[in-house]
RNA sequence: CGGGGUGUGGCUCAGUCCGGCUAGAGCACACGGUUCGGGACCGUGAGGUCGGGGGUUCAAAUCCCCCCGCCCCGACCA
């Protein structure tokens, strides 16, 4: 990571040129984030916590609406409850953070700082279930993990990272997988709805899937250099950690069962994914639903005489538009030019000028943050004023989408020959028939940097040939680099 | 952990090869004034253990040795 902290004045690097620092560049100056003192970490800023905030209210809404409650796990877990599940522990331990010396004094068994909290809630779970009358627990946590990766990128991969983590157990594996799916769904309907982020909702290969799962859905999101980024993924556990932790119960007929559990994520890297999805070379773009700042407000006035015509109106939008998350400009020191530059770069979506001219005209100046230039500028009379920016921020929010989308579906391809699909891969996504196997999977990695990012769940059905050895297949996979 | 690079005010860097005045510049910051409808300007000012330790020398940011941090490329990844 770099320490570079460029000043406000200068301009972005350009996407086109270099995606990767204009992308640093970007969180540090819209003070989304900072680097930490301790090497991978980040400093979530009051912008980007924010921002976090309105994904945590978005996700957490649709949570309570089918049935979940949040609840607090431990941060320490003991090394052996890692150990309980095979592919677990071989998933998770060259990434773990362990303390072994507690008040001075070295514990008897190390403590794990979970990087994630299946064992621990299984462990508890094994302990609250009974009955298939305590079926289902639907529990989620808010809460901040450790994995100690290698190379670390601010949001996308930190040692440290907020997220939530749904955990549920079911009495029969075809209601856990319906939850599986519901979660999945969620996902993809916050995305889309909520972010403007189109993703591509499916299933992981055997290859890519979470340590421990018997199956992963993962929302695929493309970013704005084509790159795939998993964006939320869901777990059917099947009966693995049950097992591996003793959760069972007495089923109608008396019989003694293992539940089936389910666990699901979604992390501050989905900001990443919002900054990428929509940013451009002015800076960021913020979905309206999401946008800390929804508007913000700059008054034009060269003088006392001018300020004492502007503030008032200003005062007066500050009431009638109360029910946006507005933010007033009123700084002094920087004139209305660096204001535009400043708050377009900081990705919001709307701006409301009222200068001298607009006052005597009784309207407003409104500029839209995904028109660029005077094209996106456009005078509002002061009636119904709410109603017509309502209107506007649902008419940017739906812009984003559909520009994203397209963006995506421009960068997805059919290829023909296995010749193609690496061509496409250079800038893109290809979409081809693979007959499962992970030889293919890892022959298409080596060549091209590739990994299946997964099987989407809209199939077109019937069979084909694999696109690497030509044997039949039945279904139909997205292969890109990813971060 | 392997390969490459780099470390000088908050940030970007010059100075290092070839040792020598009080270590500079731009931006950012503070104060004053003029500005203000698309990144303003002038003036004044504050801010430095030159990554750390050791050595050579009359003299070290500069030469030598050791250590550390960070960045890029690879193995690993929500």
């Amino acid at each position: 990571m770099s320490e570079q902290k460029p000043t406000s004045q200068e301009k972005l690097p350009l996407q086109s040129e270099n995606f990767s620092e204009w992308y640093n560049q970007l969180i540090l100056r819209s003070e989304l984030a900072d680097y930490a003192p301790v090497r991978g970490c980040m400093v979530v800023r009051p912008y980007g916590w924010s921002l976090w905030e309105n994904i945590q209210q978005a996700l957490d809404r649709r949570f309570k609406a089918t049935g979940h409650s949040n609840a607090a796990f431990p941060l320490f877990i003991p090394m052996s409850f890692l150990e309980k599940e095979k592919e677990h522990v071989e998933g998770f331990s060259p990434e773990l953070a362990v303390v072994t010396i507690g008040g001075g004094e070295k514990l008897e068994e190390p403590l794990v700082v979970r990087p994630t909290s299946e064992t621990i809630i299984g462990y508890m779970y094994s302990k609250w279930v009974r009955s298939y009358r305590d079926l289902p627990i639907l529990i989620n946590q808010w809460a901040n993990v450790v994995r100690w990766e290698m190379r670390t990128r601010l949001f996308l991969r930190t040692l440290e990272f907020f997220w939530q983590e749904g955990h549920t157990a079911h009495a029969t594996s075809k209601e856990a997988m319906e939850e599986t799916l519901r979660i999945l769904e969620i996902y993809t309907r916050f995305a889309v709805d909520d972010a403007a982020v189109p993703v591509i909702p499916g299933r992981k290969s055997e290859t890519e899937k979470f340590a421990g799962a018997v199956n992963s859905f993962t929302i695929e999101a493309m970013m704005g250099d084509t790159k795939a980024l998993q964006a939320g993924t869901s777990h059917f556990l099947g009966q693995n950690f049950a097992k591996a932790f003793d959760i069972q119960f007495l089923d109608e007929a008396n019989q003694l069962q293992f539940a089936w559990t389910t666990s699901w994520g979604l992390s501050t890297r989905f900001i990443g994914a919002i900054i990428m999805t929509h940013g451009d070379d002015q800076g960021l773009r913020l979905p309206p639903r999401l946008a800390p700042i929804q508007i913000v407000i700059v008054p034009i006035a060269r003088n006392d005489e001018e300020k004492a015509k502007v503030m008032p109106v200003i005062d007066r939008l500050r009431q009638e538009l109360s029910e946006f998350r507005i933010k007033v400009d009123d700084r002094s020191e920087v004139t209305p030019g660096f204001k535009f530059n400043d708050w377009e770069m900081r990705g919001v979506p709307l701006r409301i000028e009222v200068g001298p001219k607009d006052v005597e005209k009784n309207v407003v100046t409104t500029a839209r943050r995904n028109v660029p230039g005077k094209a996106g500028k456009s005078a509002l009379g002061m009636e119904q004023l709410a109603a017509q920016v309502g209107d506007l921020l649902k008419d940017i929010q739906s812009s984003m989408l559909a520009r994203a989308s397209a963006f995506r579906d421009e960068h997805i391809h059919e290829p023909r020959t296995y010749d193609e699909l690496k061509s496409i891969i250079e800038d893109g996504w290809a979409l081809s028939w693979w007959c499962g196997s992970s030889e293919c999977e890892t022959k298409i990695k080596e060549d091209t940097k590739a990994t299946l990012r997964c099987l989407p769940m809209e199939q077109p059905g019937g069979s084909g040939r694999c696109i690497v050895c030509g044997q039949p297949a039945h279904e139909k996979a997205y292969f890109a680099r990813a971060y």
